[in-house]
DNA sequence: AAAACCGCCTGTCGGC
DNA sequence: TGCCGACAGGCGGTTT
């Protein structure tokens, strides 16, 4: 599932191929990805237009083009934006739902078996996306500061693992990076979040930056279906210390990984290292 | 405002 | 062998 580190290793890895490429023809066969803004405007819209950049907010690739438009793409849960030199001789892989055509001959493929992805295009990508808006700071920017993080989980009641999965104060992050930053900082997935002591919101802090830029530096983490933009995985998946480990040893004091299910998804965490001493 | 829940989607896997 | 349910989960929507 791509979350910050997919989703920036994604636009790192297409910047050198796409980027100063013209949008020749776009192909659109499923149109359900297509939200926030109508359909029919990506052919017309997208067409002879250059692309300028790759912006990422949070999960989010921003495409800008000419004609002051932003492509806006979100992968979902199993989207993959992969460029290919030409088309395959076997044919688009199943759920293949949009093809961009660059001048090069290039092809810029969104794929997504689950189509929970979404593409739009927008001048202004805050006012189409309402995600975009509402935002918090990128974790890895100055703006993610300790202070900041002090003042947004102050204000909640719930578990942490809920919190972090709000992208309104975590944005970037996904299940897997807040599973691994709560292991890193030792604290418990079910402490409510405004309990934190100065300390703790400190080592969460260090953490989930930690993580994140590990998890950058591995070009992500690959468990089913992620690949970057040349269609390789990631190495991260070895490095994980909690995520899909359930019952298995903790690599730190080799205690069972203990599982619990909170908002609806699944939380893997060491009941040992991640002790919820101070529950209040 | 925040929290809790649901629907969307397909592929995979365990149980019978 | 095949059917069925559980599971994977980000996000937008609704309700409380």
């Amino acid at each position: 599932m791509p979350e910050l580190p997919e989703v920036e290793t994604v636009r790192r890895s297409l910047l050198s191929l796409v980027r100063g490429k013209r949008i020749m023809r776009v192909e659109l066969t499923e149109p359900r990805i297509i939200r926030h803004c109508d359909p029919a405007r990506i052919r017309t819209g997208v067409t002879g237009r250059l692309i300028l950049g790759i912006d990422r907010r949070g999960k989010f690739l921003l495409f800008q083009l000419t004609g002051e438009l932003t492509l806006v793409v979100h992968l979902g849960m199993s989207g993959k934006l992969y460029y290919l030199a030409a088309e395959p001789t076997a044919g688009f892989p199943k759920h293949t739902h949009a093809i961009f055509e660059l001048d090069d001959g290039g092809l810029l493929v969104y794929q997504d078996p689950r189509q929970f992805g979404r593409i739009c295009l927008t001048e202004s990508p805050e006012t189409a996306v309402a995600a975009l808006r509402s935002m918090g700071p990128e974790p890895l920017d100055r703006q993610f500061s300790v202070s900041w993080l002090t003042a947004a989980l102050a204000r909640r009641s719930a578990k942490l693992k809920t919190v972090m999965l709000d992208q309104k104060i975590f944005a970037g992050i996904g299940n897997i990076y807040a599973d691994e930053a709560l292991f890193r900082a030792r604290l418990h997935p079910e402490r409510a979040a405004a309990s934190l002591a100065p300390e703790e919101v400190k080592r969460l802090h260090r953490a989930v930056r930690a993580v994140l830029r590990r998890a950058i530096a591995n070009r992500g983490t690959s468990i089913s279906d992620y690949v970057d933009g040349h269609g390789v995985p990631g190495d991260f998946q070895a490095q994980l210390q909690v995520y899909g480990r359930r019952g298995e040893a903790c690599r730190r004091c080799g205690n069972p990984v203990q599982w619990v299910r909170l908002a609806g998804r699944s939380s893997f965490y060491c009941g040992c290292c991640q002790q919820e001493e101070n529950k209040r």
